[in-house]
DNA sequence: AATGAATGAGCTTTCATTCAT
DNA sequence: AATGAATGAAAGCTCATTCAT
């Protein structure tokens, strides 16, 4: 939903995610994203309705990029366990680059309680995930007994979960490649056709 | 941590739930929460130092609760995967009861990066996971060479999140029980020594 | 100091000293002020950074004034009598017209410390004096074995400590123009060269 | 009116002299001064009837002391110039040592306009003053065509504006012996009989 | 489109004081 | 006399939003 003709837009969703992510979602004021975008007070609500806003478009701007890396780094791999390793390192990377920004998304999914905004956001990485899960099934790399629609979310919230709790809550006992490791074969025994 | 003898600890706690998960937290004021609670304004600064230190107290409060109900039902339960049963039906049952709460504490988790708090919450959970995975080690129930600290963390993520996505994103495509079966097998598929 | 291009700053100044003056500064409410000031709450802020910061001002205000006054008054004047007669007549005059500003200014003096700002705003009267001293040295007028910087605050603080006990603090055994003699003499005793 | 007797009085009030000298009257609370007492918080007002009572109580205390001082040190001085010597070596003295609560004492000036308790403190220095100067004028030490009374009050706040601007304002380009010769000589050359 | 001064509702928090024990 | 939990009024200040220019 990025206008990403419009170079003000942007500047304001960049001095957001910068401010934000410094000062945290309650800290940070509208003056202050217009201080660093450069613009007037007033021109914010020219291009958001309000500050609540500006959190699903901080989401989806986060989302657009994830799945555009994973997209670009899946390119000539051709099993779905490749796909596998490659979401899991990309979500890892996105997670650790943008913690505070992911932080700030959790708080925001709170306020008006706005999950359908939410899930509408999400809807083109599951979608994805679903058409590669069913190929998948099509090739017999993985058992085929499972909901795609529910094990696509569940993936997805899987290493989601996981990643943050290594960069966000700091549960780092383990080091990141054993983390992934143990993440990649929790799910592949789960769906391996042997 | 709940001071169960102190009455109006309590009284203001359940106010507090109740307000917020009526309002949200951001449109919840303190004045509402007294004025439900029926004490006064400064009363409630004796008890809680602030209006952010009531998060933690009520996520507390739902941990509590949880691993009580948990622990409650699987008397008499022999095996893990008898065990794994409850924890999916008790999280289930607890996320639908509490949703409004739980959003709360996702929101409230982003205030002050109170991770660590949030950390020492889970923590009792997590151990008394990882004591049952060790226990379905140990019977050869399940597989040996997994990380059980990580696997206890990501058991419970994967459960909460699946019934979260339930609850409170509706993801309700399918009945209760098609998911509730979904996820447990594929906990088992990962898990089970054949 | 005075922004006297301002508008605002002043209308929001006067009401401040008017509502000051009437109440004392514990009893002034901010929201008194712009009710009087005729401009919304929000506004005072853009223009004091908080109600402390009111006080230096109506100080500042208050110096400006009573320098003013004397400098417009000794024109012509020849002697240094002639001047000390005219810091001694203003200094009563404008005691008496704003009593109770100056008392609000003694109370602002304890609040933060802030003698240096206050020393500051005295600044240029005490430096005005050095020179009328200064001169009247070199005219033979008084005499020549004093320290020039600490007589000029000496005979300052004398003269407002004078006029303070007589309208201030009500000490009115004696009429207005007994206490001016009084005081013109104790100095000239002192500093007369004979 | 010191109830010197009664432990508790006193207990609270200097705990009230601690707390307000190291964190200002404003910010002072109740609470605080009966932490520093021992005391419980009910148990202040069995004694002084509002916070507003400390000041006079305060102000008063630092009174007595003073003349007290100025009284035990003039044993044996004989002419009026060694008394003068010893209440401007005293009044140093003192303000040095309780600066802090001076200017508490004039931030309380300002609450209630309570310039009738102040002028009843000081009245017993005036007055001892006062005898001072007569039995001079009746020696020949001094000259005789003045207003005793006035006399007496300007000398009091002469000496202690000076030590105030050297103590409290830091007005210390010259050294402290320096000063006290200058207002020596300041009043000596007002009032000698030659 | 852009500005930024002005708005004013509404919040959290403090704290002097009371009173039942 | 002493306590200290409870009170609740009161106030400073913030900040999202508006609107005249």
């Amino acid at each position: 939903m990025a206008r990403s003709s419009d170079d003000k837009y942007n500047k304001i969703l960049q001095a957001a995610i910068d401010v934000i992510s410094e000062k945290g979602l309650d800290k940070t004021s509208i003056s202050a994203i217009v201080k660093k975008a450069g613009i007037a007070q007033g021109t914010f609500y020219l291009y958001f309705s309000s500050k609540k806003a500006l959190i699903p478009a901080i989401a989806d701007n986060l989302f657009t990029i994830t799945l555009e890396a994973v997209k670009d780094e899946i390119q000539g791999k051709e099993t779905f366990w490749d796909v596998l390793e490659v979401v899991i390192d990309e979500t890892f990377k996105i997670t650790d680059a943008y913690k505070d920004v992911i932080v700030l998304c959790y708080s925001g999914l709170a306020i008006d309680y706005s999950m359908e905004k939410w899930e509408s956001i999400y809807q083109p990485y599951y979608e994805w995930l679903e058409d590669i899960i069913n190929t998948a099934i099509h090739n017999n790399e993985i058992i085929n007994d499972i909901n795609v629609k529910w094990t696509a979310r569940t993936i997805i919230n899987l290493i989601e979960n996981a990643s943050e709790r290594f960069y966000i809550s700091h549960e780092q006992d383990n080091s990141l490649n054993v983390v992934k490791n143990e993440i990649f074969n929790f799910i592949k025994r789960s769906l391996f056709r042997g």
